[in-house]
DNA sequence: TCCTTGCTTGGAACCGGTTACACTAGCATA
DNA sequence: TATGCTAGTGTAACCGGTTCCAAGCAAGGA
């Protein structure tokens, strides 16, 4: 059996409470008793037992982090700022994968409601609102992670989509191209709004006209895209420039175009979004998020949250990504 | 506040003993008891407080992952094996990733010994072995991951290096290599003799004298492989196959040696270590590490041990990787 | 000298569950 | 009818901390 503050005290000579306070540095404690009391724990080596802590006052230190099965790129990185971020501010992380899509509220709440976790950072890109509607009713701090919120009382962290689909867009047009094929993500992913609405100003700021024959659709993923892709090549010419909504539809037209004979960045430029690290290896000019640092603004903002109860007004962030130019936007010579 | 189970012992008119029974489903309890209770519980939506139940039960059905910082395209794809395991069997996990190096036990014992978790996972390719001896005296579920381990008294779950070894260098020959050069790792670490006797045991299959000028050693990284790797140029011809010693090295030769004008598997094979994701991109032939089934293998291994508490010998599983033939070894033709 | 004040300390309740043990009632057995 | 057993339930201690409140005690002021 580990050793207790009951032992502590007995050794001690001191009561429980007098134990309780040279741990938790309370300043009415004499000098003597309290050197007397901390010369007992060394010797003892005694480690308080963190769930009576907790118990007794109501916050876990720890954080959950939600993510679904899917995310792989992004996830290593976010979890990377989510952990550095926590462990500076002294909580611990529960990481949680949601196994099934739809399981999130289950294990969210299930987390939040045993008081395993003093507040939850949710990163689910498909999240239907009713569902975040129903996690806010349970009334514990709550960020959610890359995905543009319309409801102002949730707080949450994101790229700033509109100022990326600038970006992107402006740098293909910037190396001479103009007629820039966007490959979009679904219909009503609000990403894929707010990425689409900046090509389209930086296609307006160029004094390019939008035509929508340039604007496909795919479900994120490059099967969907592959199918939309085919879609446009029998009916158009070859675009001067693809502008992918994702990584790893950019990366998989890397490799499709390659095949068909079509040279990146000679025949077509190509540019992704997200920033995965696999970019960096196949030479694949995207739009970065900053990943990790998105990590720890949302444990930030949790812990505002957390450690202040008064109900503060919900905070949005927005961080802006960089392009980072590789070989697949290279300026033809 | 929450809903408590005082308020539904309170509400049923029974007390906090049947109520306690009733959740934990103690037969005994007549039917209408329980039926009664479990209305009220449902009535109220009482969730049972996690922290004071695992206070009485000194459990917390929470197993913690210790990673380091750098371990890359592993991380996600190992995770993933930890959290599905774990969560088929109803635990909870905490994650950490060392910070600095030699952070490891700071870390790994405050959570244990403050009884927040209830067996570590310690992924710590690099971790001395004083340090895991510091770990086990400790006295807790421990399963070491991804380190073959000398240590009979210590679980662990590692790939088998000797057998990738071969396996990596015996798909080179195939291909009808037999310059084959090694870029192992530093001296000393277990991983890297056990891939090294691999390659050597497959050399001697296929009655190939094992050429101390075609191994070379790097830090696992890079950088350091690139150094030897100039410095080998200099001195030999340039090889029939490389065989890097982790994927890591193998995206970075196959980046470098298409700047030298050395075509991929043209002039040279080039097989990886690991399976990190990356190299389905990168058109690179590697051996895989069943990373997930790893994740999946310790979590089990840790939860047998937490949850039979007589001293049981330690296990120790080797789990074996498997060639994934890509265009870099493709025959040529 | 007596009372007030402030610093230390201890007693005991509390956080929200689990469970060993005691108790009661009902029924079968002797 | 007395006895033993069993099923169902309640009492109270316990897990290991935190903290409110009261009390002891010495110093300072009236």
């Amino acid at each position: 059996m580990a050793v207790t503050l009951k032992q502590i005290c007995e050794e001690a000579g001191v009561s429980k409470a007098t134990v309780s306070r040279v741990l938790n540095n309370h300043p009415l404690v004499s000098k003597e008793t309290r050197e007397k009391v901390q010369e007992v724990i060394q010797r003892l080596k005694f480690t308080p037992n963190a769930l009576a802590r907790n118990l007794s006052l109501r916050r876990t230190d720890t954080i959950g982090v939600l993510f679904p099965w899917i995310f792989n790129g992004f996830f290593s990185t976010l979890l990377r700022g989510v952990d550095s971020a926590a462990s500076e501010l002294n909580y611990h992380v529960i990481t949680s994968l949601s196994h099934d899509a739809g399981d999130e509220n289950a294990m969210a709440s299930r987390l939040l409601k045993e008081r395993r976790i003093d507040g939850l950072i949710l990163m689910a890109p498909s999240l239907p609102a009713d569902q975040i509607e129903e996690l806010k009713s349970i009334d514990v701090p709550l960020v959610v992670l890359q995905r543009e919120i319309a409801d102002p009382e949730v707080n949450s962290v994101s790229v700033d989509n509109f100022d990326g689909g600038l970006k992107a867009t402006a740098h293909l047009i910037e190396r001479g191209c103009r007629r820039i094929l966007a490959i979009a993500g679904p219909q009503g992913s609000l990403d894929s709004d707010r990425r689409e609405a900046g090509y389209r100003e930086a296609l307006k700021q160029a004094d390019i006209a939008f035509d929508p024959d340039l604007l496909i659709r795919s479900n994120f993923n490059k099967e969907t895209a592959f199918t939309s892709f085919e879609n446009f090549r029998r009916r158009f010419a070859m675009p001067d420039a693809i502008f992918c909504f994702n990584d790893e539809i950019a990366l998989g037209m890397l490799k499709y175009l390659k095949t068909i004979g079509v040279r990146v960045p000679e025949d077509v430029a190509l540019i992704g979004f997200d920033g995965i690290e696999f970019t960096e290896f196949a030479e694949l000019s995207t739009l970065t998020m900053p990943m990790q640092e998105m990590g720890r603004q949302a444990v930030r903002l949790l812990i505002k949250q957390i450690e202040c109860k008064e109900k503060r007004t919900a905070e949005q962030l927005l961080l802006k990504g960089a392009v980072v130019e590789r070989n697949s936007t290279r300026r033809r010579s």
